[in-house]
RNA sequence: CGCGGGGUGGAGCAGUCAGGUAGCUCGUCGGGCUCAUAACCCGAAGGUCGUAGGUUCAAAUCCUACCCCCGCCA
C-alpha cells in the first residue's frame, strides 16, 4: 500500500464485481444461540445489518444478508433433555422466538442460517478437514480447570473467583483436538499489515494487532463429552464445538461444502461482519487463522459496534434490566424503535439506553420534525395550491443543503455509520422548515412563488424519504405516498434518484393522520 | 502490573491523525410566527477542552509526567 485511501473511497475500493459486473455485498450479523431470548442487544446488530442491507440494494448492489442461530452445545443438550424433548426438537421451538423478533423488526434478511442444518454439517466438516489435512489440527491432552456453566477451561488463578460466583467448576482430564492457532502469529500480523483498514473503528485494530502480539495459544476445538454437534470426520469419538461450529456459518451461507459451492462461494466470498466488541477476539483472530490455514479468504471488513448499557451496566439476560424489544415496538412504533437505536446509538462506542431518552428522541427528531414537515406542507399545498404538489425550483437554497445532506448521509451509510448518515438527513429537514419560515408561503397569494417554496419542500421530502429509508422503511414509504409519488421507494436507485428535481410537481397529496404523534410522556 | 479506549458548556457527542477565533443535538432563557403534531424559525447565556509542565508567534490538537473512568487477558 502506497497510499491511505479516503474515507469517501471505502465503500467502493473493496467492492467484488460480480459475473453480472454488478457489486455484491455479503454482509453477516453474528449467530445468536437459540437457548437466549431476543433482546434488545440482539436486536441492534441485526438492526444495523437490515439497514446497511437496504442502503446497498438501493444502490444497486447484489447483496446477501445472512442472520441466524447456534444451536449446539452442552446448555441446548441439557435444556432439551430437562423439557423432555431432543436437542432438534428443542431448537425447533427455540429458534421461532429468533423468527417472531425479526418479523417484528422487518428485518430484510436473505438467508436465516441454523447450524443444525445438514448443510452446515457439510461446510464445517469440509473446514475441519481442510485444517487437519494442513497439519493446524492436532490431538493433545488437556489437564486443568473447567467451568461447567460456561463451557470453558478456567486457569488455575480463576476458579475462586467462578466459584464465588456460584459457578461448579470441576477439574479434569481430557483428550481434545487442539487448532494450533500459535502457528498463525506472523502470518496474522502479516495479513492484516496488508490489509489495513478492514477493521472498524480503526481504534480496534490496534486492540486485535495487540492480541496477536501478545502470544497466541492453540485452542480446543472438539469435545468427547458433548454428543449434541458436529462430529470431527476423521475421529468420531469427538464433537467439535463452539468455533468450528458457529464461526463456520458465514461460509456455510456462501456455498462452502455445498454442492453449488463452485457457482457461489467466489461470487459471494468475503464477507463484511459485523460483531459486538465483546467477540472480537473469537472474529479476528481465531477466525482469520482457521480461514488461512484451509486456504480460504479472511473477511473482508469487520464492523464492531459496542454494548448497550442500561443505566451504565452491559445489558444481561440475567438482570432486571432487560428490555424486550416487543414491548417497545408495542410502545412506539417499528420505525421509531428502528430510529432510536439507529440514530442514538452510534456503531463502534457504547451507548447507555434510556426509556426517557428514547421519548426525547422521538419527540425531537420525528414528531416535530419530520412528522410536523410533512403535515404543514401537505396542509399549505392543500390551502394555496388546491391539494397539487407543485414541482420545486431549480435554483432552491435548499439544493445545497440537499446535497450536503445526500453526500454526507452516503457517506454515513456507506460506512455502517447510521447514526452519521441520519444525523445529516434530518440537517435537511431542518434547513426545509426554516426555508419555509423564511418564505411563508401560508401568508402569500397562491403563485409561482408559492409553488416553488413548497415545490421545494416536497422535493426535499422525497429526498429525505429515500435517505432514511434504510432505518425507516415504513415511514419512508408513506411519505413517499403522501407526497403522491407512485411506486416503491425500495425500487428507486441510489445515487441518481438523490439528485435535486426529482419531484415532478402535479401529483395529488395528502394530509393524513400524523406519522409520529407527539408523547406527553 | 501489561495492553486498549475514554476524560470538551447542564446532558449526550464532534473536533485531536495533517496546531491557527471551540462546533452539533437536547435542555435553559428571550424574541418571532401561528401553515403545522403548543410543532417551527431567529437570537442569547453557559466551556481556563482531566491536572501540571514543555515545544511554538500560536496547543483541545504536538511532547513529558501524573490523576480518574471503562474494557481486555483466551
Amino acid at each position: 500500500m502506497t497510499s491511505q485511501p479516503s474515507n469517501c473511497d471505502l465503500s467502493v475500493r473493496k467492492v467484488t464485481p460480480s459475473l453480472a459486473g454488478v457489486a455484491t455485498y455479503y454482509l453477516t450479523t453474528p449467530i445468536y444461540y437459540v437457548n437466549d431470548a431476543p433482546h434488545v442487544g440482539h436486536a441492534y446488530t441485526t438492526l444495523i445489518g437490515d439497514a446497511t442491507a437496504r442502503w446497498r440494494r438501493l444502490r444497486g448492489e447484489d447483496v446477501f444478508f445472512l442472520t441466524g442461530t447456534d444451536e449446539h452445545g452442552l446448555k441446548i443438550q441439557q435444556a432439551a433433555e430437562a423439557n423432555g424433548v431432543t436437542p432438534r426438537e428443542w431448537a425447533d421451538r427455540t429458534v421461532e422466538r429468533y423468527r417472531d423478533a425479526w418479523r417484528l423488526l422487518d428485518i430484510s434478511y436473505d438467508q436465516f442460517i441454523r447450524t443444525t442444518e445438514p448443510g452446515h454439517y457439510a461446510a464445517v466438516t469440509k473446514l475441519l478437514q481442510a485444517c487437519y489435512d494442513a497439519g493446524d489440527i492436532e490431538l493433545d491432552t488437556y489437564r486443568g480447570w473447567y467451568s461447567v456453566s460456561d463451557e470453558a477451561y478456567i486457569g488455575a488463578d480463576e476458579v475462586e473467583d467462578y466459584r464465588s460466583r456460584g459457578r461448579k467448576v470441576i477439574e479434569l482430564e481430557e483428550e481434545n483436538y487442539f487448532f494450533r492457532l500459535s502457528r498463525f502469529q506472523d502470518r496474522l500480523l502479516q495479513w492484516y499489515e496488508d490489509h489495513p483498514d478492514v477493521i472498524h473503528p480503526a481504534s480496534r485494530r490496534n486492540e486485535v494487532i495487540g492480541l496477536i502480539k501478545g502470544g497466541l495459544l492453540d485452542f480446543s476445538i472438539s469435545r468427547t463429552s458433548l454428543e449434541w454437534g458436529v462430529p470431527i470426520p476423521w475421529d468420531e469419538r469427538h464433537v467439535t464445538y463452539v468455533w468450528f461450529d458457529a464461526l463456520t456459518n458465514y461460509i456455510t451461507a456462501a456455498g462452502y461444502g455445498q454442492p453449488d459451492e463452485a457457482e457461489r462461494f467466489h461470487r459471494w466470498w468475503p464477507a463484511v461482519h459485523l460483531i459486538g466488541k465483546d467477540i472480537i477476539r473469537f472474529h479476528c483472530v481465531y477466525w482469520p487463522a482457521m480461514l488461512l490455514s484451509a486456504g480460504l479468504e479472511p473477511p473482508r471488513d469487520w464492523h464492531v459496534h459496542g454494548w448497550l448499557l442500561v443505566g451504565g451496566e452491559k445489558m444481561s439476560k440475567t438482570a432486571l434490566n432487560q428490555i424486550a424489544p416487543a414491548d417497545l415496538v408495542a410502545d412506539f412504533g417499528l420505525d421509531a424503535y428502528r430510529y432510536h437505536f439507529l440514530a442514538d446509538c452510534p456503531v463502534g462506542a457504547d451507548s447507555d439506553f434510556s426509556y426517557e431518552g428514547l421519548v426525547a428522541r422521538y419527540n425531537a427528531d420525528l414528531a416535530n420534525n419530520l412528522g410536523n414537515l410533512l403535515s404543514r406542507v401537505a396542509t399549505v399545498v392543500g390551502s394555496k395550491c388546491g391539494g397539487v404538489g407543485p414541482a420545486p425550483s431549480s435554483d432552491s437554497p435548499l439544493v445545497e443543503a440537499a446535497a450536503v445532506a445526500v453526500a454526507e448521509a452516503a457517506e454515513g451509510w456507506d460506512t455502517v455509520q447510521p447514526s452519521e448518515a441520519l444525523a445529516a438527513t434530518w440537517q435537511l429537514i431542518r434547513a426545509t422548515n426554516a426555508h419555509l419560515e423564511a418564505n411563508e408561503p401560508w401568508r402569500a397569494e397562491p403563485g409561482p412563488v408559492v409553488d416553488g417554496v413548497l415545490g421545494d419542500a416536497l422535493e426535499a421530502l422525497r429526498v429525505v424519504a429515500l435517505l432514511a429509508s434504510p432505518a425507516i422503511p415504513g415511514t419512508a414509504q408513506t411519505i413517499w405516498e403522501r407526497i403522491g409519488l407512485p411506486g416503491q421507494v425500495s425500487a428507486q436507485r441510489v445515487p441518481d434518484a438523490l439528485a435535486w428535481g426529482g419531484y415532478p410537481g402535479g401529483l395529488t397529496v395528502t394530509k393524513g393522520a400524523p406519522l409520529f404523534p407527539r408523547r406527553q410522556d
